[in-house]
DNA sequence: TTCGTCACG
DNA sequence: ACGTACGTGACGAAT
């Protein structure tokens, strides 16, 4: 937390500056909210950012990057199980701690009486691991609480002794399980969590237990329209999300020690100290600790939560729109991350062993080939490859010691046919390695692909972070399925829906030029996407007739004797052609611009869209020059990206933005804001700090600025996409159909339904999809459903056009009761 | 653990 | 004064 800005202010008085929380801005006579009125959301980390901008040299802050403090050890650091078992025998365990057991029963009973009371527990489960089906809840941790009362029981269920046994006297699974199974289905008794995500997981494939009581009964997605409370349950890592995307650390821990630790009223509590797992027990395993210890920090991580909760909600309730990112969209979200997460995809490993196989055969025929031209070396290693390419071989060196693709490419282009062979190599190396399950050590059973499939499903549950990106965009782990290669290979066809079900997927066109034509009011853009034309086609045409204008005024202007040409010889219309550079000598070429004999001048011809259809070096540039735009891309990084001279690259740009004048404009409003507030807000006003724009290192600023454009065009179209999600998820209509959502990515949902029902199901999703909001511009989603069940397999393509829908078949219109189920 | 590399949007 | 496109996660090698 930051330091009181007003502390700061009097800082002639004071030598001490107070932490922010509410006991210490009575102090002041302020309350929270006119604290924020005044300072800004202290959550943020920008007040004090504001107040100590950095003014060290660029090397001094690379140091200090490097130089990360070092966490301090302190004696409740435990190893070893014989130092656990020493604490076990001084530790003090705090009045408000509970730990339940058989002889202590009655309290179990009476934990559950108060939690139906109350209707309000906190809630958090302690496990083997973090493998979804393999490891198991060992402990359940429910925190009784109002505003006046707080008692935290920790249930251990599965702890053994030294010798591996099972320490007498704990509850079994099936008992806890048995009698709390009511209370956390009940949707009306609340839950807060941390990271509820996991615990939901778990507490599924542990037990059976579908949790309640997090997202209340009567949300919908029209819940923020209606100026309503919160009635629902809570969960700590989002909240910190939301509040502070730029966390150093979302864990539990430390955000309490953060937060929290140091107004801890209780002096038993706060005397725990504040270590995470690692820090406390190392490497060993949670049911391995005994007894008193581990109630000392199970029932400890329910009390942060609670505390969390109610430290975080009063700001929350401040923050405008921001609540609304929270409530409207993080909270409920969370379910239906949980039924995809459920839910899985299936792999046809079959299918993967032979595409490895096949790989693999093709992979090491190239392999002898560089053997031949390097020596043996490992070809994985960058740094033996650098050696043996620049040092021994002497090819020439393009970026320092890198030997990354482009460079490749580049020493292919000059005629090595080594770099292509390495090429080749490396792409089918990372296929292998990165998806289709990598080296198999020696004596190992299965690879790293096989190892991900559950043993209980035979599918793939792959993680769907909500709280990852700085962005609000969603990242996938475990594996990461939001990265398979798309453009080349067959991989992705080894994901395939059940027997008798289709893969449906379902993708928004080009959201983020939409969002930019939308945020920058761009006339151009939003007519190009009104008329439904191509955009790059649209685009580039403008561009491009704007650059051949500009060439062919400058080709009369030399020719009449203009600049450099005053005493020499008028030059011929030949002689010309050879001043200008490649890409405007490609438009002569096209005859867009062209000498007329007859008026002795140079003219141009309008480039129409039509003229830069797909293939055309028109809509490539433009195509890298938008993505670039929204990036926000220097003329030498264009120029790099299209191998062409900066002169060029800035030509065109300047051309661009003549042509989108609003799109500058809006860039500089928006940069301008962002260094007025240190933060960018998307559409529904979920916030991207950025407090580098304050950086008084140029690099870092810059970086900062660039991040202003996309944060807020990523950002919104990443809202957009969870509200999509919502209205899916909750769809009872696509329910009842069977369609399931399975993965997303970025832009694209995908589905699993019946084939019977999947031309429907794609219907509503797309209904839902567009229905997001009402843009300028207006929204499309292309959906197509893979009649082979395999992902980007055999596709019938659907388009909908207002209430008109159309099926394709290989780009022939074909009737819906004609698709071609494959097998 | 960190680095270089490369797959996706 | 020069690291010049944003955002992710996974892998193998080197430390």
């Amino acid at each position: 937390m930051p330091q009181c800005q007003l502390c700061i202010d009097e800082k002639a008085k004071k030598t001490e500056y107070g932490v922010i929380n509410s006991n210490h801005l009575a102090k002041h006579n302020f309350t929270l909210a006119q604290y924020i009125e005044k300072y800004g959301d202290p959550n943020t980390d920008m007040a004090q950012f504001k107040a100590d901008r950095p003014k060290a040299s660029p090397k001094a802050i690379a140091d200090k990057i490097k130089d990360k403090p070092k966490r301090e050890l302190t004696y409740h650091q435990s190893k070893t199980i014989d130092e656990l078992y020493e604490l076990e025998k001084t530790i003090v365990v705090p009045d408000k701690f509970k730990c339940i057991m058989e002889h202590n029963i009655d309290e179990f009973y009476k934990m559950i009486d108060l939690a139906y009371q109350y209707k309000r527990i906190s809630l958090d489960t302690e496990t083997t691991g973090l493998d979804m089906f393999e490891d198991k809840i060992t402990d359940i941790i429910i925190t009784i609480y109002e505003p006046t009362y707080t008692w935290n029981c920790f249930i251990p269920m599965l702890h053994v002794d030294r010798d591996n046994k099972l320490v007498p006297g704990q509850l079994t699974p099936e008992f806890v399980v048995a009698k709390l199974k009511p209370l956390l289905e009940d949707p009306n008794v609340l839950k807060a969590t941390y990271n509820d995500y996991f615990d939901e997981i778990m507490l599924w494939t542990s037990y059976d237990v579908n949790l309640k009581g997090l997202v209340p009964e009567d949300w919908d997605q029209d819940w923020s329209k209606k100026e309503s409370k919160w009635n629902g349950g809570w969960d700590g890592l989002h909240a910190a999300n939301i509040l502070n995307e730029n966390e150093e650390s979302k864990k539990l821990k430390d955000i309490y020690k953060k937060y929290l630790h140091e107004r801890e009223k209780d002096p038993q509590i706060k005397g725990l100290g504040v270590e995470t797992f690692e820090e406390q027990f190392g490497k060993i395993k949670f049911y391995r600790v005994p007894l008193k210890v581990a109630t000392c920090y199970g029932a400890k991580d329910g009390y942060m939560t609670r505390g969390v909760e109610e430290f975080q909600k009063p700001y929350i309730e401040t923050t405008g729109r921001l609540r609304e990112v929270l409530y409207g969209i993080e909270f409920p979200l969370i379910p239906v991350l949980v039924e995809m997460r459920k839910e899985g995809i299936g792999v046809d490993m079959a299918f993967a062993q032979s595409l490895r196989e096949e790989l693999e055969e093709e992979r090491d025929k190239t392999k002898l080939e560089i053997f031949k031209a390097l020596g043996e070396i490992n070809l994985n290693s960058p740094k033996q490859l650098s050696n043996a390419l620049f040092n021994v071989l002497k090819l020439p060196r393009i970026d320092g010691d890198s030997t990354k693709a482009s460079v490749l490419e580049a020493l292919a282009e000059e005629g090595y046919e080594v770099a292509e062979w390495l090429s080749d190599y490396k792409k089918k190396e990372k296929l292998i390695g990165t998806y289709l399950g990598g080296k198999q050590a020696e004596g190992d059973e299965e690879n790293s692909l096989e190892k991900l499939i559950s043993k209980r499903t035979g599918r793939i549950h792959c993680r769907f972070n909500q709280s990852g990106t700085k962005t609000g965009r969603f990242s996938s782990s475990d594996p990461n399925l939001q990265n398979i290669p798309a453009k080349f290979g067959k991989i992705r066809r080894m994901f395939v829906a059940r027997p008798g079900n289709a893969l449906i997927s379902c993708d928004y066109s080009q959201i983020e030029p939409r969002l930019l034509a939308h945020v920058a009011d761009d006339p151009i853009m939003i007519e190009a996407y009104k008329k439904g034309v191509d955009i790059y086609s649209f685009m580039a045409a403008h561009v491009f007739s704007l650059v051949s204008n500009k060439t062919a005024e400058k080709l009369n202007y030399d020719r009449s004797g203009g600049f450099g040409k005053v005493s020499g010889p008028i030059p011929t219309p030949d002689e010309q052609i050879h001043t200008i550079s490649p890409v405007k000598k490609q438009l002569v070429k096209d005859g867009f611009i062209f000498f007329d004999v007859d008026s002795d001048s140079w003219l141009t011809k309008a480039l129409t869209a039509d003229d830069c259809y797909d293939g055309t070096l028109y809509r490539k540039f433009m195509k890298t020059l938008l993505l670039g735009m929204m990036y926000s891309m220097s003329e030498k990084g264009l120029s790099n990206r299209l191998k062409i001279s900066e002169e060029d690259a800035l030509d065109i740009m300047n051309y661009f933005f003549k042509t989108f004048p609003n799109i500058k404009k809006h860039m500089k409003q928006l940069q301008a804001q962002c260094k007025e507030d240190g933060f960018i807000e998307t559409f529904w006003g979920r916030k991207r700090r950025l407090p580098d724009i304050w950086s008084d290192t140029w690099f870092i600023r810059k970086k900062a600025e660039r991040q202003v454009l996309n944060s807020e065009i990523q950002g919104s179209a990443a809202d957009v996409m969870k509200i999509a999600m919502l209205r899916v998820g909750y769809d009872q209509r696509i329910k009842d159909l069977g369609g399931k959502l399975l993965l997303t990515v970025h832009d694209e949902l995908i589905l699993e339904g019946p084939k019977k029902h999947a031309v429907q199901i794609a219907k509503y999703v797309i209904e839902d999809m567009v229905g997001v909001c009402d843009l300028k511009v207006p929204m499309k989603v292309d959906a197509e459903i893979f009649v082979d069940g395999r992902w980007n397999g055999d596709s019938v393509v659907l388009k909908n056009k207002k209430a008109d829908w159309t099926i394709l078949y290989e780009k022939n219109v074909i009737a819906e009761t004609d698709i071609p189920w494959a097998v």
